[in-house]
This record gives C-alpha cells, sequence and structure tokens, in this order.
DNA sequence: TGAAGCCCCTAAATG
DNA sequence: AGGGGCTTCA
C-alpha cells in the first residue's frame, strides 16, 4: 500500500457557526458528537431506538452543509426504502440540497458499478439478474445435465445447491468449509459439487446473467484486480455512510474499504444486539473488527432510548441480559411510565387472532392511527389466521415479508419475457418461458435454449424448419415475433408490456386454470409501474433488487384511504417503530425456530431476534401465542411458549388471561373461568390500556 | 423419450 | 399453496 497523505478540509464549505441546522439544539449530546464529527473513520454504536436514523440524517446533512458534494456521498442501506426515506429527511433539512446523494442497497449500487465498469470484466453492460429462484432453476437445470442425480442417491436439490454456494460467497470460504460448517451430510460430494459449481459460474458468465452474489462478488473482484478503477471508484465516493453494519457480511466489508480506501471516509451505523440475518452471511463481528480496520477510528455510542416506555425497555434488557454473549448496553428512557408489556396465551390460532384483531379495532377508535400499530412474527405464514381476521373487521392492511410482486409465478413469467428482450442469452428466463409452451417440457426447453442462445441463432427467427416439433411450433413462432418486436426497447415499456401479454394471456390461463383471475390483477397492476420507467433494463432490475409486496399494490391506488396496518416479519420491520405492537404466535419452534437449534449460535440470533421485535413497541406490546396448533397432518398439537419467555418475572411481562364473553341468554359459557376479566387490563391506572371483552364482530359462535 | 397428470407432503428470515 | 417425485400417456 503507497504512503498515505491526509488532505485536510481546506474550509470551502459553510463555517461552523453559519450552518442551516442548529446541530446543538436538535439532538443530543452523544448525537450531536456523532452528526458532527471530523471527516474519517467513525462508528456509531447505537442501541435500538437511540435516534440511529435521526443521527444519520443529520451526518449527512452536516457532511453536505460543510462542504462535500452531495454526488460524492454514498449512502448503503438494507433496503432502497431505507435509503430513500433517509434522504427524503436529509433533503427536507437542507432545502432539496441532499437529493443527489447516491444511495442504496449495496447490491444496487455493485450493480451500477458493474454496468459502468462491465468491459474490465469482460461482461456485457445488458447483463441480467437472477433472483434465488432463478439461481436454483439454472442448478436445477444444471445438475440434470451433469447427470449428478444418477451419481448419488442424495444429491442436494436446488435450493439448497443455491444456499450453498451463496454461502461460500457470502462469508467467503471455500465450498469445502461450508460443507464442514453448515452441509456436513454432503461432505462426500465436494468434488461433484466443485464441479458444478464451476459449471454453474462458467454457464452465467457465457449467458451474461449475475445472480445477486455475483453482484457483490465481481464488484470485490473488479476493485481487487484493477487499481485504476478501485481509485476511480473510492475517488467519486468522498465519504460512505452505512447503515445497519451489524448485517453486513464479509464481503460487504470488504466492499466498504475498498470504497473508501482513498480518503478513509466513512460512518458506518450499527448495534449488534440487533443482527439478524446470519443466514445470509452476515457477521455482527464486523462492528468490532471496525476499529481495527480502519486507521484512527472512532468508536461513539448512543444509548438514550426516545422510543420505548421503561417497561418495555425492561423487557427488552431482561431478555438481552439473557443471552450467552453479554451485549454491553443497557438502555434506558425518560418515558419511565407506561402499560407493562403483557403475555397473551390463546387457546388456538384462532382465538389469538380475534384478540388481535379486537384489540386493534379499539385502538384506531381510541385514536391510534393503523399505521402506528403492527402485527409482527417470526415467519410469514404465521399470520395467516390473523389476515382471516382482519378481513372479516374490514380492516386493512399491508405485509411485508410476504410474495413480493417480482416473486409471484405469473409476474416471473410476464418479466421473464422482457428479459429474453433485454438480454437474448439469459437462459433462465429463457427457460421459464419456453416451458409454458404446451409440447415443451425441460428437455425441449434446454434444446431449443442450446440452439436459440447460439451466436447464430439470436435473430429470434424460426429458419431451420426441420429443427423443430410441430407441437409447439405454433407458439413457439408466435413467441419469437412478440420478442423480435420488442427487443430494441424504442416503444414505451407499457406498449411493450401489452404486446407481452397479448401473446402471454391465452398461456397464463392454461397454466393457471385455477385462480388465473385472481392473478389477473396483478398483472394489471405491472403496467401503471413500468410507465414510470423509460429504460427496460431499469424497470428490471429494480423490481428485482427493490422488490415491491404484493400487498402493498392493492392499497396503492387509494391513497386517500387510511393508511393501513403493518403485517411483517420482524426481520422486515427492523428499523421501524409502532405505537402498539402485537408480537404472534411466540411458541417454542416458531421463535426461536426449530431450524435454528442445531446450528452453532443460531439459539442467540433468535434471542437478537426477539429482542428486535420488542424494541419496536412505543407504548403498548402483547406478546401473544396458541396453545394449540393445529397442522393437517398431525392434528392439533400442544404448543409452548417460546423458551426466551418462560421465567419472566411477572413484575416485567404481566400475563392476560382471554375470556369469552358470556353468551347473553346462558351463562355457563365457560364454566371453568372463576371470574371472568374484562381483558386486558395490563395495568388499572393507566387509561391507555383499551378494556374488553371478546365478543365476536358479526358471526359470533363462542366455541 | 419426454411431457403431463397425480398425489403426497410440508411450510424461515432477504437482496 | 406449491413443489418434488412418481406414474401414466402421447
Amino acid at each position: 500500500m503507497a504512503r498515505r497523505i491526509t488532505l485536510e478540509p481546506t474550509g470551502s464549505g459553510t463555517a461552523p457557526e453559519n450552518l442551516t441546522v442548529d446541530y446543538r439544539a436538535e439532538l443530543n449530546d452523544q448525537q450531536y458528537a456523532a452528526a458532527t464529527a471530523n471527516p474519517g473513520a467513525l462508528l456509531i454504536v447505537a442501541g435500538a431506538g437511540t435516534g440511529k436514523t435521526r443521527t444519520l440524517v443529520y451526518r449527512l446533512s452536516y457532511l453536505v452543509e460543510t462542504g462535500l458534494d452531495p454526488r460524492s456521498i454514498v449512502l448503503l442501506t438494507f433496503t432502497r426504502r431505507a435509503a430513500r426515506d433517509m434522504m427524503t429527511r436529509a433533503a427536507s433539512l437542507l432545502d432539496g440540497r441532499c437529493q443527489r446523494v447516491r444511495g442504496g442497497t449495496f447490491h444496487s449500487f455493485c450493480m451500477q458499478l458493474l454496468r459502468t465498469h462491465a468491459p474490465a470484466l469482460n461482461l456485457s453492460p445488458d447483463f441480467t439478474i437472477l433472483d434465488a429462484s432463478d439461481a436454483a432453476d439454472v442448478l436445477s437445470m444444471l445438475r440434470t445435465r451433469g447427470g449428478y442425480p444418477d451419481r448419488a442417491d442424495r444429491f442436494p436439490n436446488k435450493g439448497t445447491l443455491q444456499s450453498m454456494f451463496s454461502d461460500t460467497v457470502n462469508r467467503d470460504r471455500s465450498l469445502s468449509e461450508a460443507l464442514n460448517d453448515r452441509y456436513p451430510q454432503f461432505t462426500h460430494l465436494h468434488d461433484d459439487l466443485r464441479e458444478l459449481q464451476d459449471t454453474y459460474r462458467a454457464y452465467k458468465a457465457e449467458h451474461h446473467m449475475l445472480d445477486f452474489d455475483d453482484l457483490l462478488r465481481r464488484t470485490h473482484e473488479l476493485l481487487s484486480q484493477n487499481d485504476t478503477v478501485r481509485q476511480q471508484v473510492a475517488a467519486r465516493c468522498r465519504h460512505v455512510l452505512v447503515d445497519e453494519y451489524q448485517d453486513t457480511n464479509a464481503v460487504q466489508a470488504d466492499l466498504v474499504q475498498q470504497f473508501t480506501s482513498v480518503h478513509g471516509n466513512v460512518t458506518a451505523v450499527g448495534d449488534d444486539a440487533q443482527s439478524i440475518y446470519r443466514f445470509r452471511g452476515a457477521d455482527f463481528r464486523n462492528i468490532f473488527r471496525f476499529p481495527k480496520q480502519y486507521d484512527n477510528a472512532r468508536v461513539l455510542k448512543l444509548e438514550q432510548n426516545y422510543r420505548s416506555t421503561q417497561p418495555i425497555l425492561d423487557l427488552a434488557n431482561h431478555l438481552i441480559d439473557h443471552a450467552n454473549r453479554s451485549y454491553d448496553k443497557t438502555l434506558f428512557s425518560d418515558a419511565d411510565t407506561g402499560d407493562l408489556p403483557a403475555i397473551v396465551p390463546a387457546a388456538d390460532t384462532a382465538m389469538e387472532a380475534r384478540f388481535v384483531g379486537q384489540m386493534v379495532a379499539q385502538l384506531r377508535e381510541q385514536g391510534v392511527p393503523l399505521r402506528d400499530q403492527a402485527v409482527l412474527f417470526r415467519s410469514s405464514h404465521n399470520s395467516y389466521d390473523v389476515e382471516i381476521e382482519l378481513g372479516k373487521r374490514n380492516i386493512p392492511y399491508v405485509k411485508y415479508g410476504g410474495t413480493k410482486l417480482s416473486e409471484a409465478a405469473h409476474i416471473k413469467d410476464v418479466l421473464a419475457h422482457l428479459r429474453v428482450a433485454e438480454n437474448p442469452d439469459d437462459a433462465a428466463a429463457w427457460n421459464r418461458i419456453l416451458q409454458l409452451i404446451h409440447g415443451i417440457g425441460p428437455k425441449t426447453a434446454q434444446d431449443l435454449i442450446d440452439w436459440l442462445t447460439d451466436d447464430d441463432h439470436s435473430a429470434f427467427v424460426v429458419d431451420e424448419q426441420g429443427h423443430f416439433a410441430q407441437r409447439y411450433l405454433d407458439t413457439l413462432t408466435q413467441l419469437l415475433n412478440t420478442l423480435r418486436s420488442i427487443r430494441p426497447d424504442e416503444q414505451p415499456l407499457t406498449e411493450q408490456m401489452e404486446a407481452v401479454l397479448t401473446y402471454y394471456r391465452p398461456l397464463f390461463e392454461e397454466a393457471y386454470p385455477d385462480d388465473y383471475p385472481k392473478r389477473e390483477s396483478d398483472l394489471e397492476h405491472l403496467a401503471p409501474l413500468a410507465a414510470r420507467y423509460d429504460s427496460r433494463q431499469r424497470f428490471l432490475a429494480d423490481l428485482t433488487l427493490d422488490p415491491i409486496e404484493l400487498t402493498a399494490l392493492d392499497q396503492e391506488g387509494a391513497t386517500d384511504d387510511e393508511a393501513p396496518l403493518v403485517l411483517s416479519t420482524i426481520h422486515s420491520a427492523k428499523g421501524l417503530e409502532f405505537h402498539s405492537v402485537f408480537l404472534i404466535h411466540a411458541l417454542d419452534g416458531t421463535l426461536p425456530s426449530q431450524y435454528a437449534l442445531d446450528e452453532p449460535g443460531g439459539l442467540d440470533e433468535e434471542l437478537r431476534l426477539l429482542y428486535v421485535a420488542v424494541t419496536r413497541a412505543e407504548e403498548n406490546l402483547f406478546i401473544s401465542y396458541p396453545m394449540l396448533q393445529t397442522s393437517r397432518y398431525y392434528g392439533d398439537t400442544m404448543a409452548s411458549r417460546s423458551r426466551f419467555l418462560e421465567n419472566v418475572p411477572e413484575s416485567i411481562l404481566e400475563p392476560v388471561e382471554l375470556v369469552e364473553a358470556p353468551p347473553e341468554s346462558t351463562s355457563d359459557a365457560l364454566p371453568e373461568s372463576p371470574e371472568p376479566e374484562a381483558l386486558p387490563t395490563p395495568d388499572d391506572d393507566n387509561t391507555s390500556a383499551p378494556k374488553s371483552d371478546l365478543s365476536e364482530p358479526e358471526d359470533g359462535l363462542p366455541f
């Protein structure tokens, strides 16, 4: 590494006393120190609800105000939504001066770099992107081609292959290390797997396809192998801000260092207690490595919580104190009154759902808007009964963490047509659209793909008649005609989409005979979305890298309506806050997930997940679980509450009993309940606790 | 040989 | 609700 000379700022910006924003007045001491720290490497360790985002926004604003060109600042966040929110907030502080800040996720920023510098990597700038399921499909195809399933009776299936190979990239380790650590049952297949991985890489390169991991890996490769490019890139990022640093993985941490290698100006924000993305290679130890990684790094802490009441923090602190690792942080709040968090056992999932539905409705009547309430859960299918209940009550909701628009099969179909037009070598997209044609299955599709992506045949023309079977020739010709007409990307995107839909609709109705009318409305939503883009390439990349929730789409048109209730996986609720939080399905085996139990460190991660859920709440926190789980196959099974919530003193987590309202005519509906207690009254002296009983809204039948 | 139909089973988190 | 494995059909 060359000798380094640090350039001092020359004061071209506004002098500190003439700044537009009064940082002193708007931030507490710790936040102020962080926001206004001198350039260089800065790590802000910030507990939940301590104003981490606020501080980052003010830091951004401060950097711009003191003279840094917004275009040379890069803001890396976990989702595009987070980047947009922060830039909007910073822009409003500074009359729009922050709008030209570059930002987004690691994946989208890397994609931009790769498009710009594609030639240096022998890459077509028109490469298309494979999401995880596309990648799995390609692997499945190559696996069949290589004859692997025949060689071993138990070869990993496509999803496992995909995550296995993904692991090697995100944890930056060899296949044998990954196998030993996470897939010991497949270690004996190492050589076959290694070969398949090589084949997969070669196949992607040949067809100009990049999967999510390639976006990171190849950028890293670009910058480590090409010093000129690295310096160019780093020179254009005068300051790099990274949010949620605890959820970066090995490659991402390296990338940050590469981006900042010319000047060392980096601000990272994170909380080791909130690291919840281990499964995709995130390593909270990146936080502790940061000071070693950057010369003269400063570390600042934010400890005062502005979000939650003290009782909620008491529970959060209690939970995290019982982690194997001790987290050196105790959150405190000025808001020391408030209801105790409640633990609510329900008879079964339906009753749990009724409880949530009723409470949400009551809180709304008491003036807590739906958008300030959230129902959180470990995995997306946990909310099934709650969704039914909300439907009955006509309560609008958005669900985060469910199926994404671009993951729905019928949407993928349409997008695959556009992808082929964009990149005629995209074998994954070809594979998908060819198999929609009646008479074309996996084998024929493969033969056709080899023919179509051959250099001599990429003109979308069927010219060698003998090559094709009659059974699909008509449809194939229609397909190629359609693709040929949209290939140049000259018509507006909406017209291209219309052309695709004209061809696709008959196939669509055949492919989804049971429910195509329902799916049709999704297709109709796609056109207005496309209308906002003038580049097909950007449209496709955005849908893949910044996925839209299917349920958010239904809400979109109705802007005048009440903002909906939030249903979210805990993962997707990261960084958000709500007046009232309902954490449902707090069951052992669900949270912690049974999958985590035998993974080393898995249980700790589940506990952090619970911690994240708890610290989303400002005023009210209800943790509920069904005592009976109904499964179609095992029948009803007894379920027990999460082990994390056993033995929590009642002074910290108050039990609430759900009681059926006695039917008006009879009095013996629930003989086992001696004194029906109105529900829930966590603290009698606090008026914000809604009182209620569990009466059914309409079709009420006590069970 | 390859496509399509059928039945069984199980169901994590995300860019 | 959808995928994977197996059987049947062209």
